[in-house]
DNA sequence: AAATTGAGCATGTAATCACTCACTTTTTTG
DNA sequence: CAAAAAAGTGAGTGATTACATGCTCAATTT
């Protein structure tokens, strides 16, 4: 599955063979027809693994109870990415592009977190700013994955300034 | 070009074959070779009109005297989208991954005008609002070509209302 | 009228694909 | 410890792949 993994995010699903996955992971090619049924069964059972690693990731942040810490720590998740989770990460992304894998409510508890947050910090339109912060969220992991961490550094430190989180520097740029 | 466009966008450059793309382009297999030398020639050529059809989406915006115009054509974008082009847009974003195809300065003229139009309506950090609202629009691009128009239109009317240029409804969310 | 061109075709081919199957080895368990 | 179950193997298989070859033919150009 790590070999898999590696393949698909990165040279995609349909340009990566099944005898590549096997010599990459050092065990025949039938192993994976015995364990994973067929080709597509082992892109299930990775893919299977993100409920659990977006809960992993935004799960704690469900629990806290001061709203501005919500943001802080929603804006500060893009950047929390250990790197040997990019491949994990960039699969899911790419796959967003079939139906099947794309499953939009799976952030539907951070969105209700985030409207919370926003309606107790008195926003207007809580709601619609926790939407378009969920929108631009993604936006910043996609960044961050494709161009790497420093692409996105100023985009996530202005969302700070903006939300009233960091203190607006004495220069501006 | 228009048929493997098609398959490209919708089924991945991978898993469409160039017999298939010559079925549906009612010619023979061997066409395709002689014009575009190789599979990857015909997914070259289709990228190459990238930059046109950019110009043609950005340009009249580049000379807008308005500040405030520019926000709002830029805004006004996505949802101008034909949805005979989607499968266009589709592909260019899927080959963002690869690296020979990730061009991010195609969007420099945009970020530039922006920039200054931030700067003339008085904000603090007219870059960095740019470079902010540039992440966001390649966002709501993404969530249209994939979730459909609706999925973005309060997104967009709500980005309105927070750069002042929709009236701030009556009720609130 | 001869020569040249480019669009188009049918057929062929070596390589690769996902997948199967009969088999051996390792692990679990009663 | 033996039987059963699970893990692992690797040489196949037919189908499909990108691409090559040699050809026709109508429209231009010389």
């Amino acid at each position: 599955m790590n070999a898999a993994l590696e393949f698909f995010a990165n040279e995609g699903y349909d340009a990566t063979s099944t005898s590549k996955i096997a010599k990459h992971a050092e065990v025949s090619e039938g192993l994976i027809f015995r364990h994973f049924g067929n080709k597509k069964g082992l892109l299930d059972a990775i893919y299977m693994q993100a409920e659990d690693r977006v809960k992993q990731l935004f799960g704690p942040i469900l629990f806290c109870t001061d709203p501005l810490e919500v943001i802080t720590r929603i804006l500060d998740l893009p950047a929390s990415l250990e790197e040997d989770q990019y491949d994990f990460w960039k699969l899911q992304f790419k796959l967003k592009w079939e139906v099947e894998y794309n499953n939009p409510d799976k952030m539907k508890p951070v969105l209700h977190k985030l409207s919370w947050a926003f309606s107790e910090l008195g926003y207007e339109f809580p709601e619609r700013e926790a939407k378009l912060l969920n929108t631009l969220l993604e936006a910043l992991f996609l960044g961050i994955l494709r161009e790497g961490l420093l692409s996105q550094v100023d985009n996530i430190d202005y969302l700070k300034i903006k939300y009233k989180i960091k203190e607006i520097p004495v220069k501006a740029d």
